[in-house]
DNA sequence: CGCCTATTTGACTCGTCTCAAATAATGTGG
DNA sequence: CCACATTATTTGAGACGAGTCAAATAGGCG
């Protein structure tokens, strides 16, 4: 974990209009961008910790980090995985409650940490700030609506193939013939997204393999045939 | 569906304080009063249904409503339960989006009907009403998160143990000794609830009266020990 | 009061999990 | 940069939870 220099100005960042600062004042993002300090986490870091109080919030630069909950026997269950240009940490902040789940960096990264003071401020001066954070936590909450849907009726087959559906955007896949891009995740994270046991997620990217639906090359899985995992997927 | 009378102003309104309207400027709760429309609905009425487009808020002044998701072969997931003093399809109106659930009544109940525009200036002028509502959002989704954990992880068993808990509280029980108060589901809706058969849910209700859990009367419900209800929900 | 629907019970099947062991891959230190 | 140690992945066998289908019973609602 180490200082990264020289610091990038808010303003000037390359993710900038991924995320809500994209329609905020200038002015209040010069504000923000005042104390924030920016930093390297390397692979497998964790960036905070269920049961801890947020003091910011910190935006992905670089990266990407899964958001987990750990379960019962220590099995975690991932919540959502999150890229450059994702904010997070925001929703504990705004509920002034301990972290609800757990951020760990699945590759190095480069995070952005804003002071939840320099946040709250925007937030109280920025109407339009805070209406794109309403916006987008009701977004968040349909889309967790249709995942506890699917969790509670899909089989574990149909899951998996809109997982990794829901993956190649996360990894910017295209998804075309010939692509040697592909998702890099352990087969137990990829497990712990789909709510599954790790030998069965196994068995079933066999099946996908033979179904030319997917290629793997060590850890890697490559998607050949987006359209007819999609249809596996049975999106009703 | 008849119109109720008189209107019962919101400033005045029993289940003010339980809603986000408690802490609000008065002005602007007044100002929202003005145009909103008071309905009773039956018992198994549907007050909105997933895909259509939210014209407004809906306050619930008395009954209990399902909150739940239609998916593959028509079969239900119950996301919530609401009761009284809760506002509901907010959030979709908040996206801009089709309403991603459908709301239905469990028993008659009123309900108050603020259109779009007057809830909505309301929160442009009102920082504390977006504020609250920023806050009652990150909460929902750390309780969506919580239920997504337990839906990919606990079995059946300690998934209803954990939802009749809950339900303590949407039916008002204190779970005394003696109560002859219950919760007043079908079968189904309490399997789409916990995400399970009906068939499996009515066998688990069988052992939770044999380990005098519960009692039941026809289709209602006595919580009998809550506490060990609990421990079987296995909270952890 | 009686019909219709919801609930209950039984038998059977199947998907998914667990445990155990073999193999492969990853990344680390010399 | 290579070899090794460690960890991750893969495969197999077996068990079990939970779902499905079918039929009987009971309850709630008109």
């Amino acid at each position: 974990m180490k200082r990264e220099n020289p610091q990038l100005a808010c303003e000037k960042c390359s993710v900038k209009d991924s995320t809500f600062f994209g329609n905020m004042e200038l002015s209040s993002l010069t504000c923000m961008s005042e104390n924030k300090t920016c930093t390297v986490y390397k692979k497998n870091q964790v960036v905070f910790h269920e049961g801890t109080r947020p003091q910011g919030v910190f935006c992905i630069n670089r990266g990407r980090i899964k958001i987990y909950k750990t379960g019962v026997e220590g099995k975690d269950q991932i919540i959502q995985i999150l890229k450059s240009g994702d904010l997070m940490g925001y929703r504990a902040m705004f509920s002034e409650e301990q972290y609800p789940v757990s951020a760990e960096t699945l590759e190095e990264t480069t995070l952005c940490f804003i002071p939840k003071s320099d946040f709250m401020e925007a937030l109280s001066s920025d109407p339009k700030l805070s209406k794109s954070i309403i916006k987008s936590l009701s977004k968040d909450l349909s889309t967790m609506a249709d995942s506890l849907t699917t969790l509670a009726q899909k089989p574990v087959r149909e899951r998996l193939a809109g997982a990794l559906t829901m993956l190649i955007d996360t990894y910017d896949l295209d998804a075309i013939e010939g692509d040697t891009e592909g998702i890099n995740l352990t087969r137990e994270d990829l497990a712990n997204i789909v709510g599954t046991a790790t030998e069965t997620l196994i068995r079933l990217l066999h099946d996908f393999k033979e179904e030319k639906l997917i290629e793997t090359q060590g850890r890697k899985i490559m998607i050949k045939n987006k359209e007819k995992l999609q249809r596996v997927a049975n999106l009703a």
